[in-house]
DNA sequence: AAAGATTGAGTTGTCAATCTTC
DNA sequence: GAAGATTGACAACTCAATCTTT
């Protein structure tokens, strides 16, 4: 076969994926041993939490977790069938809604937290150094940005 | 909010989540609009073309591919249905199956991997220096191996 | 009984079509 | 007509139960 990727991209990308699988499982089991949210739930929680006004779009949250706009109103839906958020309409423009938390939802967020950090520390953050943590930032900020449809 | 992951640490797996989303949904649009194999379907041609014999037990499938048994089974049915894999039942332990590729399966290996590769160089090693493919090989090696059930 | 594999039911996402408001 | 959001139909996985062979 000819070498279509030079070795050492090949085995950065491939050990990219392995990671990547392996973490995120991980910390999906660690959140439901210690009866908290699914990751997917505790990145809307995030996702509302830190936006301007503690509200967001639809339109919004589905891209800031890289899901389709449907995607994005299943998973609202479940949240909100679960009492942690709310869809408010506003006069401004009443065709689209913002998503804000419930009392339940904040909650939901600071207990959950602890737990994940603990995974992202353990699993992640702890087996870098402190000079490879900024690189991998970096890097991988710059993977993402050549990754957008645009680029 | 108290800091429980370092600043750094949080950045880089903030930029590590999103870039693996953005890199492995970008990869897969270049290879529908190429006409080739979804990249599920690729892991599987190559788990199977990989494997000594160029077959392997459907348990081993799953375990390749971070999968359920019953993950595989569906995933091997659709491959199946293709024309691209069969299933092989030996007289050795007839409760078990070998997947097996036929010869379009081998033809879509071979003309999905210049795509595949083509991604891959494009939107993750293009963007790293030589070193950084290195440091991020290395670096995110420790993080499976950390993430992985016994670490 | 245990191992290999599959099937039925349910979950979570996508795409295309739709509804409402601008 | 276009933007924001949702819905219907379907795709791909998981878990628990099942079937066959050891």
């Amino acid at each position: 076969v000819a070498e279509l990727v030079p070795k050492d991209g090949l085995n950065a990308w491939k050990a990219f994926v392995r990671a990547h699988a392996a973490a995120i499982s991980r910390i999906e089991v660690e959140l439901e041993a210690a009866g908290m949210v699914p990751l997917a739930w505790y990145d809307v929680l995030v996702a509302i939490s830190s936006a301007p006004g503690r509200r967001l779009r639809m339109r919004d949250l589905a891209s800031e977790l890289v899901l389709t706009r449907s995607g994005a109103t299943r998973l609202a839906d479940r949240l909100e069938v679960a009492g942690l958020l709310k869809r408010e309409r506003t006069d401004e423009d009443r065709r689209g809604a913002f998503a804000v938390l419930t009392a339940a939802g904040r909650r939901a967020l600071r207990t959950a937290w602890p737990v994940y950090a603990r995974g992202i520390n353990q699993f992640f953050v702890d087996v870098l150094t402190a000079d490879e943590a900024r690189l991998v930032a970096d890097a991988l900020a710059r993977v993402e940005g050549a990754s957008r449809p645009s680029g």
